[in-house]
RNA sequence: GGGAGCAUAGCUCAGCUGGGAGAGCAUCUGCCUUACAAGCAGGGGGUCAUAGGUUCGAGCCCUAUUGUUCCCACCA
């Protein structure tokens, strides 16, 4: 098998070949009829208006490494995918392109725009899937979904009807959270707040009986407008005189109450609340309280209406200053001071919002957060890292209902019909075109639901649900979502619940939590710094495995990152790295190579790579076992960088060219080792392990559908690990001895071994010459000789007679250091096993470990007292 | 106001249930050794934020402090 590759690693020459291959070989289906055991991910949908972005590869790159990690562990495997239809930003991002068209909605129509809509969704809604695919994403795509198709749409009916029939959905008139700029209803966790500098307006309402006024400080003055009351705390002594008395409103001159209620705090700003019950949450509540009228002075966006002829028209702010300025005019402005306060902006375009009274349908949340809470409490779902179930926890437990109704087109409409005649209401999935009272027309509810409505039901509409499908059975609950922490809120909270109440049970066991991927100054990436980063410039540059690569090492669960592109860089390295081992291995094989099992007699370098590598296996199971990916992925990288190509690698060169049995044993224990290493690595470089492997194997097989290394109790040899590390240890000494006398590897010098292990030495004696620059090695119990660099281990002296460069002098002061600082070992690890606490109270296996490092002290002082006494002769 | 994270080498970060501090990049020295210079060999560099405490033993556990980031919250 002589393959002729090259000796940079290509990527893009493989990727799509590769991806393909998997494709055309099924490799990502997964069999609900299969008797494995399931292992289900439920992709969080991309939006249909998304570009993959930075977060989107690494919680791609998080999964995928999960699900081919199952799939290669006697799993059935799936990864369900899909897109979500978005629906306040894909109708944004419609409007906008109609916009260049000179069109807009209402010109068109709702019929007209849907189907725009729908047209939009084809066009653009399949170019993230496809940029999914460049990721090595291994998505079941015949099961792809979309949250708006059938198959969901059906789901979020059957939904809607079930919760209103068992009374936790309604219809009523709220204060929420509404975008002036979206033009529609949100929700609370769809607003964001932020600090802003503000001030503080003092204003004066006269009593209307003339006998004084009332000072008071608001930062909107605008809403003066919609003031309905005043309110004073019952127990602030200064104002009881003046409670049930009424102010008029200045500049509109509206009559208005003092009002009493606990609300106002008495000790901030003057004690005195302005009502505007239309126009914020609390005042809302206290109108409630005190059964004041409401007066909407804004129009939807937010410009104050033409019951204000003087301020018609304006906006909220050009407002604000109007009326400030005619406060000041008419003496009602008493001071202005700077104040700081928070402010409500809208998720999707930080549009300020404004508190608005109106009728929307809501999710009542008290009942159904109970068993959200408990589900985790019980440990049926877990969040890894655990801290983020306190962010769960607090958030339900301090629910509020769900305001679902958008009034938007984009989305699924409410299933709830009006008759025009009798004004019945009736919520069915049907379509309903007669009132079954009246039998006059009903119309459909014009409003849609949250986008967030339908993601709830994601793990379990996508398997069909409410039909009680095969899949559904197999692979519910799913095994582990995975997300960013940015979403708990939206997404997985009412996941948890919608699962719990529709299914019976928790949607998923699991709850992987990352961080965001930030710029390489720790700025979040966004469209309006311009410091995003586009995974597929990166992906091009440097190939999707190193990008994976790059995002699964040193990240862990819960934390941010850093993308920087040297990181990459050297994952791209990494990735050549593994190449051209390949390459080498390859290059020196036989064109009839066939083994696949490893060869009869190991070697004792043999032995050690394939118990080290045995370890490795068991290790990568734990770790990935607990979702600590990029401790994972690290041990693979230093196993297989360190451990195979810089020694072991090495280590076959003589024996391969030496020829004949050892050869070929070398280049069997080579490719039994690569391929254990190329499966435990593919869950994260899918691409060049399966390219390595369709090279190297080259029997049909496919390393994606290939077993993953697992411990083998018979492949675990610790004599030989121990011993070999005899070898290497002395090998590194001879190596440093030179580097420090600047001796170049050109230079050859025979070494002498003095040492008690002789067959351990002799059996690694050929490694010296490749490896340390020996011309010749020569071990026995005993060497005498002079005028010699010196190497001291715990095993052996070691002798190099470069007389001409030898320096005693210096010598014996090198090793009077190197026994000063072995004698520091010495005292520590004795005093510590003196330490009767220690003896007491430490595991046994430590205690042995310890002694056994303290006896090679001992030996090491040994010989270089040895060596410092044949020096003084 | 409440809560959480982070603080470890010049930079970016790992460090799994406590058992003599690690990686990548950068830096210094020597090497084009027929897999790889996107490489090889070797080196330097850390009071693990500070102060206490628990423990035979603390980067890791507890308490407090400082700095920093984030989340939540109806003080107009």
């Amino acid at each position: 098998m002589k393959i002729e590759l090259s000796k940079l690693y290509e990527p893009n020459k493989v990727e799509d070949k590769i991806y393909k291959y998997w494709m055309d070989n099924e490799c990502f289906k997964a069999d609900a009829k299969s008797e494995k055991p399931p292992y289900t991910i439920v992709i969080p949908p991309p939006n249909i208006t998304g570009q993959l972005h930075m977060g989107h590869a690494l919680d791609e790159t998080l999964q995928d490494i999960l699900i081919r990690w199952k799939r290669m562990s006697g799993y059935e495997a799936l990864w369900l995918p899909g897109t979500d239809h978005a629906a306040i930003a894909t109708e944004a991002k419609i409007v906008a392109a109609m916009r260049e068209e000179g069109l807009t909605k209402e010109g068109i129509g709702r019929e007209a725009f849907m189907e725009k809509a729908w047209e939009w969704n084809e066009k653009y809604g399949g170019k993230i899937v496809e940029q999914l695919k460049k990721l090595g994403s291994s998505c079941d795509w015949s099961r792809q979904r979309f949250t708006m198709d059938e198959g969901c749409s059906k789901a979020v009916k059957e939904v809607f009807v079930n919760l209103y029939e068992k009374g936790l959905i309604y219809r009523g008139e709220r204060i929420i959270n509404w975008c002036p700029k979206c033009l529609t209803s949100i929700s609370d966790a769809e607003v964001e707040y932020e600090d802003q500098a503000g001030h503080f307006w003092h204003i004066r309402y006269p009593l209307t009986d003339g006998s004084g006024y009332l000072e008071l400080a608001t930062t909107r003055p605008e809403t003066l407008l919609g003031d309905t009351a005043v309110a004073v705390n019952p127990n602030d002594e200064r104002y009881t005189a003046f409670i049930g008395k009424t102010v008029t409103l200045p500049l509109v001159n509206r009559e208005i109450p003092v009002v009493a209620d606990n609300y106002v705090e008495m000790d901030f700003g003057t004690g005195v609340v302005k009502i505007t019950p239309a126009h914020d949450p609390n005042d809302f509540e206290v109108g409630r309280r005190h059964n004041l009228p409401i007066i909407n002075v804004m129009t939807d966006d937010a410009k104050i209406t033409e019951e204000y002829p003087k301020y018609a028209g304006m906006d909220r702010y050009e407002a604000r200053k109007a009326i400030v300025s005619d406060l000041d005019a008419g003496g009602f402005l008493i001071k202005i001071e700077d104040h700081e306060h928070n402010v409500g902006t809208c998720y999707r375009c930080s549009t300020t919002v404004e508190p608005k009274v109106s009728t929307q349908w809501f999710v009542k949340m008290e009942q159904l957060a109970v068993p959200a809470v408990d589900a985790v409490k019980s440990g049926k779902t877990k969040f890894v890292p655990e801290r983020f179930d306190k962010i769960y926890f607090h958030w339900l437990e301090n629910i509020r209902d769900w305001c679902i109704s958008r009034q938007i087109w984009w989305g699924h409409q409410i299933p709830a019909f009006y008759c025009e005649e009798c004004g019945e209401m009736v919520v069915t999935k049907d379509e309903l075109a007669a009132c079954p009272k009246c039998g006059k027309e009903m119309i459909q509810d014009q409003d849609t639901l949250d986008t967030w409505f339908s993601s709830a039901l994601w793990p379990f509409s996508t398997l069909g649900w409410p039909e009680n499908t095969e899949d559904l059975k197999k692979f519910y609950p799913t095994s582990t979502l995975v997300t960013g922490y940015d979403i708990i809120f939206f997404w997985v909270v009412r996941m948890m619940f919608s699962g719990i109440e529709h299914m019976g049970g928790v949607p998923f066991n699991t709850v992987l939590i990352h961080g965001l991927v930030r710029d390489a100054q720790g700025r979040k990436m966004s469209k309006s710094l311009g410091n995003g980063i586009d995974p597929l410039i990166i992906i091009s540059e440097y190939g999707a495995d190193a990008l994976r690569f790059m995002l699964a090492t040193g990240n862990s669960p819960g934390n941010d990152m850093r993308f920087m592109e040297e990181k990459v860089k050297s994952s791209r390295n990494f990735a050549n790295k593994i190449w051209n081992a390949a390459r080498f291995i390859m290059m020196n094989l036989p064109d009839d190579f066939k083994v696949n099992a490893l060869p009869e007699n190991l070697t004792i370098e043999d032995k050690w790579i394939v118990s080290k590598f045995n370890t490795l296996a068991k290790e990568v199971n734990e770790n990935l076992e607990s979702f600590e990916l990029g401790v994972a992925v690290q041990k693979l990288y230093d196993f297989i960088w360190d451990i195979y190509c810089d020694w072991y690698i090495e280590l076959t060169k003589p024996r391969i060219q030496a020829g004949g049995e050892t050869a070929e044993s070398a280049q069997a224990v080579l490719v039994w080792v690569m391929k254990g290493m190329l499966k435990a690595l593919h869950p994260f470089m899918p691409f060049i392990t399966e390219e390595i492997w369709q090279a190297m194997v080259n029997d049909g097989s496919i390393i994606m559908k290939s077993d993953f290394p697992v411990y083998n109790e018979n492949l675990s040899y610790p004599n030989e690990e121990q011993s070999f590390e005899k070898i290497i240890s002395a090998i590194r000494g001879i190596r440093n001895r030179r580097a420090e006398m600047n001796v170049p590897p050109s230079v050859k010098a025979k070494v002498f071994i003095e040492t008690d292990d002789f067959d351990t030495f002799s059996s690694g004696a050929l490694f010296f010459e490749r490896l340390a620059s020996a011309s010749e090695v020569e071990i026995s119990k005993k060497v005498e000789l002079e005028d010699c660099l010196t190497v001291v281990t715990d095993s052996a002296r070691i002798f190099i007679p470069l007389s001409d460069i030898v320096d005693t002098e210096k010598e014996l002061a090198r090793l009077e250091k190197e026994k000063a600082n072995v004698q520091k070992d010495i005292s520590f690890l004795s005093g510590k096993l003196n330490n009767q606490g220690f003896l007491a109270k430490a595991p046994e296996k430590l205690i042995e470990a310890e002694k056994a490092k303290l006896l090679k002290a001992e030996e090491k002082m040994t010989k270089i007292d040895e060596s410092i006494k044949s020096l003084k002769k």
